[in-house]
DNA sequence: GATGAATGAGCGTTCATTCAT
DNA sequence: GATGAATGAACGCTCATTCAT
């Protein structure tokens, strides 16, 4: 589909063969088209034969690349997760507090769905006879990345000990907002990430001088 | 195959036969089952016959009552929100403001779904083999529920013209911290109901002031 | 297919329905292609479809059925092999010696699969592809019945101490005999069962004085 | 494809350069791969895939070398039934009558069978799903040599006009002797040839003076 | 020749739905 | 109505074979 070599310079070390990279392009079709229909359809609903449909190559192909279904799920996880981790880290390690923290951590999580969203994004079509399951269409790597911020905002609230309210509540609430925001922010045209992330760290920042104390 | 009544209120004694009872019993059974099984299985992985095994009635009965799987699931969801509707509203016409509707209404939507959850408290099973799809078991009811105090949020908002906020982002919120502390109350044992209102109130009225302005 | 009732008539007891009926020609129906299918191409090379095909079912009422393909196959087996055993036990227990157990067995073995044959006699057809292998053609019914056999003479050759022979080689070949000249038997026309009993059973009682005696 | 010569007497060191030996060990490659897992997974589970993993070339060498799975079969049989026919012949002509024709061809057998499964011993993996199809783990090329012997037995005994016999039953009767003696010899350990052969032999000729005479 | 990715028919099996009883 | 056997499209996946390199 996209003709566009990419790395095929002779720049690129190994001088990749022809063969090896029209591989890459198929294993990278093969990715992208199951990013967008499990994005659509959901992993349950979504068939191989809807996946390979669109690159144009064969059952049996899909099945050269990747030994499952559940397999080119997984690997999508994996790859939106390992790109994202080192981001975060790097945010948690700078931060002073659980303030500076949690707005590092938003900060980043907007900007990585938006450049999800804007390269892979993707439109639910119309009556598609699931009954809509408040999945918010989510690929795959988006929900692992949303995983980690999930679990970085609990360990941030662990570490700082300031505050003695109920942390995994709050650790609930942070990243519900943080998710549904996001998600609101990605709909609107154009989009506008500071003034989304302001939002999320106000609303959580404010929320919690505000918050019940716990006794003990 | 069995036909003796259930007779489920002692206040409906007066005109329906037998024959009526049996079928309101039926309806009712399916719709039972079905929540539990959606709750347990998800939409796509429940199967018709997952359903109707848990009523003893036949498969056959089952398109009797319910024209396809589908509706099932949506008659669950109207069920659940044709019941809630009324209380929100109470709600909404006796809040004063922004504040005591909120209140109000977290206070309704937690009450619903302790109740729905003892009543048909669902477990998924351990390692299903299913990616984890990051759903909360919710049964299409407390789904439908759970849409019809977003919008009461959202209208609530748009009632308060005090602060002058992005009500898109300001209902999102709000809508997300109830779900989740929702969610994770339910988890607790003892359910505190009482602490989770203060929490997710405290949460959403703290942050109000924090908000961002809108311009104009 | 095969329109005539058995057992419809009014002495049959229990008055089996004219549903309990259908069920009971599908499921016979179903096993009885299946014997043939697996006669004639072996257990791997048959389809379920290859078996649904002559019986005019459809796909999902094998499975109605019978759980798998590798189901029919061992019914098929334990069938044969069920009805089997009884007539061979009564043989073992009659028998005074070595001698007159392997005339009794051979005689109930040829019977039961000449009845097999005549029954169900299958036909491979010509050209079908797979290179042969050797296989006689023979249901799971009577390779079932022929375990049977084999370990019934190895089991009687226990019991009689009186010749010191190789019971592990005798055993073998006298299954092995048994086998290829009832097989034989069965190609021929007229089929002539006393003759081919003869025969086999001159070949084993003859034989066995000229044995090679063990040592010890 | 390949057309030119198979040369595999030790006077063929000539011309061959490089390619033309490789070619020819790429072939011998082949066939004993598949000669391996036939024996060990049968015609129909054996896939091509698995045969040329042993080999270490690729599925297209494969078809450059034989044109289907079904030919490499052939390929096998017709192999092992070249080299075996000459030794047969051999027997056959020395033979001055039945019996030594009879020790000769079983003696001839067996050894074939040993060098063979020493050569290729095979293993059926244990508990492999399939219903046990009661096959010797046979290679092609084991039962294309066994149905010569078949076949040569019945001309041996066409010729040796002494006894009346049934031919054709004893053709079979000896034939499966030799098969499922030969069979079991294999399985111990030591493997002892000359004993397999004398308890063979004794009970096929032990056996011969009992049979039942023809009356024509 | 050698290679291995591509192909697609076909397999065993499931399941929403229909329909004769 | 109630029943459950019948139906067949569809699914995930395999594998013999082809073909571009």
């Amino acid at each position: 589909m996209s003709e566009f070599e990419l790395l095929d310079s002779p720049t690129a070390p190994l001088a990749a063969g022809k063969r090896e990279l029209t591989k890459q392009q198929n294993r990278r079709a093969i990715l992208d088209a199951a990013r967008e229909v499990f994005g659509e359809m959901g992993y349950e609903t979504a068939t191989v034969r809807d996946i390979i449909r669109r690159t144009g190559l064969s059952v049996g192909s899909f099945y050269n690349y990747y030994r499952s279904k559940e397999e080119v799920y997984e690997a999508l996880a994996d790859d939106g997760a390992r790109r994202f981790r080192p981001i975060l880290q790097a945010q948690y390690e700078a931060a002073a507090d659980f303030q500076s923290y949690i707005r590092g951590a938003i900060t980043a999580y907007f900007n990585f769905i938006l450049e999800e969203h804007e390269t892979w994004g993707v439109v639910r079509p119309p009556g598609d006879g699931v009954p809509h399951v408040h999945t918010h269409s989510q690929t795959p790597e988006m929900k692992a990345v949303f995983e980690q911020v999930k679990s970085s905002i609990s360990a941030a609230l662990e570490r700082d000990r300031s505050a003695p309210v109920d942390a995994d509540y709050l650790a609930a609430a942070c990243i519900a907002i943080a998710e549904e925001v996001g998600h609101k922010m990605l709909e609107r045209r154009p989009v506008d990430v500071p003034a989304a992330i302001e939002f999320a760290v106000a609303m959580i920042l404010g929320g919690l001088p505000a918050l019940p104390r716990l006794k003990a």
